[in-house]
DNA sequence: AATCTGCCCAACCGCAGGGAG
DNA sequence: GCTCCCTGCGGTTGGGCAGAT
Protein backbone atom coordinates (compact mmCIF):
# COMPACT_ATOMS: atom_id res chain seq x y z
CA UNK A 1 0.00 0.00 0.00
CA UNK A 2 1.30 3.73 -0.80
CA UNK A 3 1.81 6.20 1.55
CA UNK A 4 -0.33 8.70 1.90
CA UNK A 5 0.91 11.87 0.77
CA UNK A 6 1.31 14.09 3.93
CA UNK A 7 -0.24 17.34 1.99
CA UNK A 8 -2.75 17.71 -1.16
CA UNK A 9 -0.66 18.17 -3.76
CA UNK A 10 -1.75 21.02 -5.99
CA UNK A 11 -3.34 22.90 -3.30
CA UNK A 12 -0.18 23.79 -1.78
CA UNK A 13 2.64 26.42 -2.66
CA UNK A 14 6.01 25.08 -3.71
CA UNK A 15 9.38 27.08 -4.70
CA UNK A 16 10.76 29.75 -2.78
CA UNK A 17 9.51 31.36 0.45
CA UNK A 18 8.36 35.08 0.26
CA UNK A 19 9.17 36.95 3.16
CA UNK A 20 5.68 37.51 4.32
CA UNK A 21 5.71 33.77 4.81
CA UNK A 22 9.17 33.42 6.81
CA UNK A 23 8.22 35.87 8.93
CA UNK A 24 4.64 34.18 9.62
CA UNK A 25 6.65 31.12 9.99
CA UNK A 26 8.71 32.62 12.15
CA UNK A 27 7.23 34.62 14.93
CA UNK A 28 4.81 31.27 15.22
CA UNK A 29 7.78 29.10 16.15
CA UNK A 30 9.11 31.52 18.60
CA UNK A 31 5.58 32.04 20.25
CA UNK A 32 4.34 28.33 20.42
CA UNK A 33 6.96 26.01 18.90
CA UNK A 34 6.18 23.44 16.62
CA UNK A 35 4.03 21.81 18.75
CA UNK A 36 5.47 18.59 17.76
CA UNK A 37 3.35 18.41 14.11
CA UNK A 38 4.78 19.86 11.68
CA UNK A 39 2.07 18.55 8.61
CA UNK A 40 -0.49 20.39 11.17
CA UNK A 41 0.97 23.78 11.67
CA UNK A 42 0.67 25.35 8.43
CA UNK A 43 -3.13 24.99 8.79
CA UNK A 44 -3.21 26.80 11.92
CA UNK A 45 -0.84 29.39 10.85
CA UNK A 46 -3.00 29.91 7.56
CA UNK A 47 -0.02 29.29 5.34
CA UNK A 48 -0.41 27.33 1.84
CA UNK A 49 2.33 25.23 2.70
CA UNK A 50 3.02 21.39 3.35
CA UNK A 51 4.59 20.36 6.68
CA UNK A 52 7.53 19.01 5.10
CA UNK A 53 8.07 22.13 3.57
CA UNK A 54 7.40 24.25 6.78
CA UNK A 55 10.07 21.98 8.99
CA UNK A 56 12.26 21.67 6.16
CA UNK A 57 12.38 26.07 5.92
CA UNK A 58 12.55 26.59 9.83
CA UNK A 59 15.88 23.87 9.86
CA UNK A 60 17.50 25.13 6.97
CA UNK A 61 16.98 28.68 6.74
CA UNK A 62 15.37 30.36 9.79
CA UNK A 63 15.90 28.82 12.51
CA UNK A 64 18.51 30.87 15.39
CA UNK A 65 22.16 30.79 14.61
CA UNK A 66 22.02 29.15 11.14
CA UNK A 67 25.52 30.21 9.44
CA UNK A 68 25.50 30.13 5.51
CA UNK A 69 28.34 29.29 3.33
CA UNK A 70 31.72 30.97 4.02
CA UNK A 71 33.19 27.42 5.29
CA UNK A 72 36.14 27.47 7.08
CA UNK A 73 38.98 25.60 6.58
CA UNK A 74 38.63 23.61 9.73
CA UNK A 75 35.15 22.97 8.28
CA UNK A 76 36.68 21.81 5.55
CA UNK A 77 38.92 19.36 7.35
CA UNK A 78 36.39 18.60 9.95
CA UNK A 79 33.41 17.64 6.31
CA UNK A 80 35.98 15.72 4.79
CA UNK A 81 37.54 13.35 7.68
CA UNK A 82 33.86 12.77 8.82
CA UNK A 83 33.00 12.24 5.04
CA UNK A 84 36.10 9.45 5.51
CA UNK A 85 34.67 7.98 8.11
CA UNK A 86 31.01 7.48 8.07
CA UNK A 87 30.42 8.85 4.60
CA UNK A 88 27.57 10.64 3.34
CA UNK A 89 25.73 10.61 6.64
CA UNK A 90 25.10 14.42 6.47
CA UNK A 91 22.95 15.22 9.50
CA UNK A 92 25.79 13.40 11.60
CA UNK A 93 28.44 15.50 9.97
CA UNK A 94 26.26 19.15 10.46
CA UNK A 95 25.62 17.87 14.13
CA UNK A 96 30.05 18.41 14.33
CA UNK A 97 29.37 21.81 12.94
CA UNK A 98 27.61 24.50 15.11
CA UNK A 99 25.05 26.66 12.98
CA UNK A 100 25.40 24.09 9.87
CA UNK A 101 23.11 22.17 8.23
CA UNK A 102 22.80 18.80 6.28
CA UNK A 103 21.63 20.56 3.60
CA UNK A 104 24.60 23.10 3.33
CA UNK A 105 27.01 20.58 4.38
CA UNK A 106 25.31 18.48 1.65
CA UNK A 107 25.74 21.48 -0.88
CA UNK A 108 28.98 22.60 0.29
CA UNK A 109 30.94 18.93 -0.36
CA UNK A 110 28.81 18.31 -3.44
CA UNK A 111 29.38 21.86 -4.96
CA UNK A 112 32.52 22.69 -3.71
CA UNK A 113 34.79 20.28 -1.29
CA UNK A 114 34.36 17.34 -3.77
CA UNK A 115 35.98 19.42 -6.65
CA UNK A 116 38.19 20.68 -4.19
CA UNK A 117 40.00 17.54 -3.21
CA UNK A 118 39.44 15.91 -6.92
CA UNK A 119 41.38 18.75 -8.41
CA UNK A 120 44.52 18.65 -5.58
CA UNK A 121 44.29 14.59 -6.37
CA UNK A 122 44.58 15.27 -10.20
CA UNK A 123 47.34 17.30 -9.79
CA UNK A 124 49.25 15.34 -7.31
CA UNK A 125 48.37 12.14 -9.91
CA UNK A 126 49.89 14.48 -13.09
CA UNK A 127 52.92 15.29 -10.37
CA UNK A 128 53.29 11.74 -9.72
CA UNK A 129 53.17 11.15 -13.21
CA UNK A 130 55.82 13.61 -14.24
CA UNK A 131 58.08 12.44 -11.62
CA UNK A 132 57.65 8.67 -11.90
CA UNK A 133 61.25 7.83 -12.46
CA UNK A 134 62.63 9.34 -8.54
CA UNK A 135 61.10 6.23 -6.67
CA UNK A 136 60.46 2.52 -6.19
CA UNK A 137 57.46 3.02 -3.68
CA UNK A 138 55.67 6.12 -4.80
CA UNK A 139 55.93 8.05 -1.74
CA UNK A 140 53.08 8.37 0.72
CA UNK A 141 51.37 5.06 0.30
CA UNK A 142 50.74 2.31 2.06
CA UNK A 143 50.68 -0.27 -0.76
CA UNK A 144 49.91 -4.17 -0.18
CA UNK A 145 51.21 -6.04 -3.01
CA UNK A 146 50.09 -9.66 -2.74
CA UNK A 147 51.75 -12.22 -4.45
CA UNK A 148 49.85 -14.56 -5.89
CA UNK A 149 52.52 -16.92 -6.85
CA UNK A 150 53.37 -18.47 -3.17
CA UNK A 151 50.36 -19.62 -1.00
CA UNK A 152 51.73 -17.41 2.23
CA UNK A 153 49.37 -14.37 3.23
CA UNK A 154 51.84 -13.29 5.52
CA UNK A 155 51.68 -9.87 4.88
CA UNK A 156 54.77 -8.17 5.94
CA UNK A 157 53.98 -4.21 7.45
CA UNK A 158 56.95 -2.13 5.98
CA UNK A 159 56.53 1.54 7.88
CA UNK A 160 59.49 3.53 7.27
CA UNK A 161 57.40 5.89 9.14
CA UNK A 162 54.20 4.80 11.73
CA UNK A 163 51.35 7.16 9.94
CA UNK A 164 49.94 7.03 13.42
CA UNK A 165 52.72 8.42 15.57
CA UNK A 166 53.15 10.73 11.74
CA UNK A 167 49.68 12.04 11.74
CA UNK A 168 49.90 12.43 15.90
CA UNK A 169 53.01 14.22 15.98
CA UNK A 170 52.59 16.77 12.72
CA UNK A 171 48.75 17.53 12.40
CA UNK A 172 47.73 20.79 13.34
CA UNK A 173 46.12 21.57 16.30
CA UNK A 174 43.06 22.47 13.84
CA UNK A 175 43.01 19.38 12.90
CA UNK A 176 43.12 17.49 16.31
CA UNK A 177 39.37 16.82 16.25
CA UNK A 178 37.05 15.88 18.74
CA UNK A 179 36.37 12.07 18.95
CA UNK A 180 32.84 11.46 17.04
CA UNK A 181 30.56 10.57 20.42
CA UNK A 182 29.52 7.63 18.45
CA UNK A 183 28.77 5.81 22.03
CA UNK A 184 26.60 8.55 23.25
CA UNK A 185 24.98 10.66 20.54
CA UNK A 186 24.83 7.73 18.03
CA UNK A 187 24.19 4.46 19.55
CA UNK A 188 23.83 2.88 16.27
CA UNK A 189 27.30 2.41 16.43
CA UNK A 190 27.51 1.26 19.82
CA UNK A 191 27.16 -2.69 19.50
CA UNK A 192 27.33 -5.55 17.18
CA UNK A 193 23.95 -5.41 16.11
CA UNK A 194 23.15 -2.13 15.64
CA UNK A 195 26.54 -1.99 13.36
CA UNK A 196 24.84 -5.44 11.49
CA UNK A 197 21.95 -3.54 11.27
CA UNK A 198 23.58 -0.42 9.95
CA UNK A 199 25.27 -2.47 7.37
CA UNK A 200 22.02 -3.99 6.41
CA UNK A 201 20.86 -0.69 6.03
CA UNK A 202 23.73 0.17 3.37
CA UNK A 203 23.33 -2.42 1.85
CA UNK A 204 25.19 -5.24 3.70
CA UNK A 205 25.32 -8.24 3.17
CA UNK A 206 26.70 -11.28 5.12
CA UNK A 207 25.45 -14.17 7.56
CA UNK A 208 27.40 -16.47 10.21
CA UNK A 209 28.60 -18.41 7.25
CA UNK A 210 30.06 -15.14 5.66
CA UNK A 211 33.63 -15.17 5.99
CA UNK A 212 34.17 -18.66 4.73
CA UNK A 213 31.39 -18.64 1.82
CA UNK A 214 31.74 -15.05 0.94
CA UNK A 215 35.56 -14.86 -0.95
CA UNK A 216 35.24 -12.34 -3.91
CA UNK A 217 32.72 -9.01 -2.75
CA UNK A 218 33.44 -6.38 -4.44
CA UNK A 219 34.88 -4.39 -1.87
CA UNK A 220 37.27 -1.48 -2.96
CA UNK A 221 35.75 -2.06 -6.08
CA UNK A 222 34.51 1.14 -8.01
CA UNK A 223 30.86 1.52 -9.08
CA UNK A 224 30.30 1.23 -12.43
CA UNK A 225 29.64 4.81 -13.51
CA UNK A 226 32.63 6.01 -11.77
CA UNK A 227 34.59 3.67 -12.98
CA UNK A 228 33.46 4.25 -16.82
CA UNK A 229 34.13 7.85 -16.11
CA UNK A 230 37.68 7.21 -15.52
CA UNK A 231 38.74 5.24 -17.96
CA UNK A 232 37.48 8.26 -20.64
CA UNK A 233 39.10 10.52 -18.63
CA UNK A 234 42.29 8.27 -17.66
CA UNK A 235 44.30 5.54 -18.74
CA UNK A 236 42.51 2.14 -18.50
CA UNK A 237 42.95 0.31 -14.96
CA UNK A 238 42.57 -2.76 -14.15
CA UNK A 239 39.64 -3.15 -11.66
CA UNK A 240 40.17 -6.12 -8.78
CA UNK A 241 38.64 -7.03 -5.52
CA UNK A 242 39.97 -7.91 -1.96
CA UNK A 243 37.74 -10.76 -0.54
CA UNK A 244 37.05 -10.16 3.31
CA UNK A 245 39.17 -13.70 3.54
CA UNK A 246 42.11 -12.31 2.24
CA UNK A 247 41.42 -8.65 4.19
CA UNK A 248 41.01 -10.57 7.61
CA UNK A 249 44.56 -12.52 6.82
CA UNK A 250 46.21 -8.76 5.72
CA UNK A 251 45.14 -7.47 9.02
CA UNK A 252 45.60 -9.75 11.19
CA UNK A 253 48.90 -10.72 9.62
CA UNK A 254 49.95 -7.38 9.55
CA UNK A 255 49.08 -6.59 12.65
CA UNK A 256 48.12 -2.95 11.19
CA UNK A 257 47.05 0.14 12.60
CA UNK A 258 44.70 1.73 10.69
CA UNK A 259 44.41 5.14 10.19
CA UNK A 260 40.92 6.71 11.09
CA UNK A 261 40.48 10.04 9.80
CA UNK A 262 39.90 10.94 12.79
CA UNK A 263 42.91 10.00 14.22
CA UNK A 264 42.26 7.56 16.63
CA UNK A 265 44.02 4.46 16.18
CA UNK A 266 42.50 1.63 14.89
CA UNK A 267 42.78 -2.07 15.40
CA UNK A 268 40.78 -4.77 13.57
CA UNK A 269 38.84 -6.52 15.78
CA UNK A 270 39.18 -10.24 14.67
CA UNK A 271 37.18 -11.74 17.15
CA UNK A 272 34.05 -10.29 16.15
CA UNK A 273 32.18 -11.06 12.83
CA UNK A 274 33.91 -9.57 10.19
CA UNK A 275 31.62 -7.37 8.36
CA UNK A 276 32.03 -6.92 4.57
CA UNK A 277 29.15 -5.90 2.27
CA UNK A 278 31.35 -4.52 -0.12
CA UNK A 279 32.37 -1.30 1.48
CA UNK A 280 32.79 -1.63 4.79
CA UNK A 281 33.95 -3.40 7.94
CA UNK A 282 34.24 -3.14 11.43
CA UNK A 283 37.32 -2.08 13.44
CA UNK A 284 37.74 -0.98 17.13
CA UNK A 285 38.87 1.97 17.60
CA UNK A 286 40.13 3.75 21.67
CA UNK A 287 36.68 5.05 21.58
CA UNK A 288 34.59 1.81 20.07
CA UNK A 289 33.89 0.68 16.94
CA UNK A 290 34.17 2.35 13.87
CA UNK A 291 33.53 1.62 9.82
CA UNK A 292 37.05 0.44 8.53
CA UNK A 293 38.11 3.93 7.62
CA UNK A 294 39.69 2.06 3.87
CA UNK A 295 36.08 1.23 2.94
CA UNK A 296 35.48 2.80 -0.31
CA UNK A 297 33.48 5.41 0.03
CA UNK A 298 30.71 6.85 -2.49
CA UNK A 299 31.66 9.85 -3.92
CA UNK A 300 34.91 10.04 -2.76
CA UNK A 301 35.99 7.24 -5.15
CA UNK A 302 38.59 9.93 -6.91
CA UNK A 303 40.56 9.54 -3.49
CA UNK A 304 41.83 5.56 -4.00
CA UNK A 305 44.05 4.24 -6.28
CA UNK A 306 43.13 1.41 -8.31
CA UNK A 307 45.07 -1.59 -6.69
CA UNK A 308 43.63 -4.43 -5.11
CA UNK A 309 44.82 -6.93 -3.14
CA UNK A 310 43.15 -9.88 -5.34
CA UNK A 311 44.82 -12.11 -7.68
CA UNK A 312 48.56 -10.75 -7.47
CA UNK A 313 47.53 -7.52 -7.89
CA UNK A 314 48.34 -4.47 -5.74
CA UNK A 315 45.91 -2.23 -3.15
CA UNK A 316 46.65 1.06 -3.05
CA UNK A 317 45.10 2.62 0.16
CA UNK A 318 43.87 6.21 -0.36
CA UNK A 319 45.33 7.68 2.79
CA UNK A 320 48.46 9.46 1.17
CA UNK A 321 45.84 11.25 -1.33
CA UNK A 322 43.23 12.21 1.86
CA UNK A 323 46.15 13.23 4.17
CA UNK A 324 47.66 15.61 1.55
CA UNK A 325 44.25 17.30 0.41
CA UNK A 326 44.03 17.81 4.03
CA UNK A 327 47.31 19.35 3.90
CA UNK A 328 49.82 16.80 5.38
CA UNK A 329 52.92 16.02 3.44
CA UNK A 330 52.95 13.00 2.30
CA UNK A 331 54.92 10.19 4.18
CA UNK A 332 56.42 6.53 3.34
CA UNK A 333 54.42 3.79 4.16
CA UNK A 334 54.36 0.63 2.56
CA UNK A 335 53.05 -2.63 3.00
CA UNK A 336 54.89 -5.53 0.98
CA UNK A 337 53.53 -8.87 0.40
CA UNK A 338 56.86 -10.57 -1.33
CA UNK A 339 58.21 -7.75 -3.32
CA UNK A 340 57.47 -4.50 -3.18
CA UNK A 341 55.31 -3.17 -6.38
CA UNK A 342 57.14 -0.63 -8.18
CA UNK A 343 55.33 2.51 -9.37
C1' DA B 1 24.01 43.38 -26.07
C1' DA B 2 22.54 38.79 -26.46
C1' DT B 3 23.18 34.15 -25.67
C1' DC B 4 25.34 30.26 -23.63
C1' DT B 5 27.29 27.65 -19.94
C1' DG B 6 28.33 26.22 -15.53
C1' DC B 7 27.79 26.83 -10.69
C1' DC B 8 25.37 27.36 -6.42
C1' DC B 9 21.92 26.41 -3.27
C1' DA B 10 17.07 26.36 -1.73
C1' DA B 11 13.62 23.33 -2.06
C1' DC B 12 11.45 19.09 -3.35
C1' DC B 13 10.92 14.04 -3.49
C1' DG B 14 10.73 9.53 -1.92
C1' DC B 15 12.06 6.29 1.39
C1' DA B 16 12.96 4.30 6.01
C1' DG B 17 12.43 4.30 10.90
C1' DG B 18 9.82 4.60 14.79
C1' DG B 19 5.91 5.67 17.70
C1' DA B 20 0.97 5.47 18.58
C1' DG B 21 -3.28 3.25 18.39
C1' DG C 1 1.75 -7.91 15.25
C1' DC C 2 -0.25 -4.73 12.06
C1' DT C 3 -1.37 -0.31 10.09
C1' DC C 4 -1.14 4.47 9.86
C1' DC C 5 1.08 8.68 10.45
C1' DC C 6 4.88 11.78 11.31
C1' DT C 7 9.64 12.84 11.24
C1' DG C 8 14.19 12.72 9.55
C1' DC C 9 17.32 11.83 6.06
C1' DG C 10 19.88 11.69 1.70
C1' DG C 11 19.55 12.25 -3.20
C1' DT C 12 18.01 15.11 -6.81
C1' DT C 13 16.09 19.06 -9.23
C1' DG C 14 15.61 23.47 -11.12
C1' DG C 15 15.75 28.55 -10.82
C1' DG C 16 18.76 32.32 -10.44
C1' DC C 17 23.06 34.25 -11.09
C1' DA C 18 27.71 35.30 -12.85
C1' DG C 19 31.16 34.77 -16.05
C1' DA C 20 32.41 33.43 -20.75
C1' DT C 21 31.71 33.66 -25.57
Amino acid sequence: MGRAPCCEKGKVKKGPWSPEEDATLKSYIHQYGTGGNWIALPQKIGLKRCGKSCRLRWLNYLRPNIKHGGFSEEEDNIICSLYISIGSRWSIIAAQLPGRTDNDVKNYWNTRLKKKLLGKHRRQKQDRNSSSSSSSSRSGNINCNNNNNNNNNNINLITTQNPLAYIHDHQPQSMLLPPIPYSNQEPRFNDHSSIRKLLIKLGGNFNSNHLQNHHDDQILSKPHDLHHQEEEEEEEETISSISDQQMLKYTQSANIDLVCPNYYPLQYFPNEPHFMNGTTSTFQGQNGNYENPLMKLQGFEFLYEDHHISNGTTYNFCIDEIMNSLGFPSQEVAIDHGKMHEY
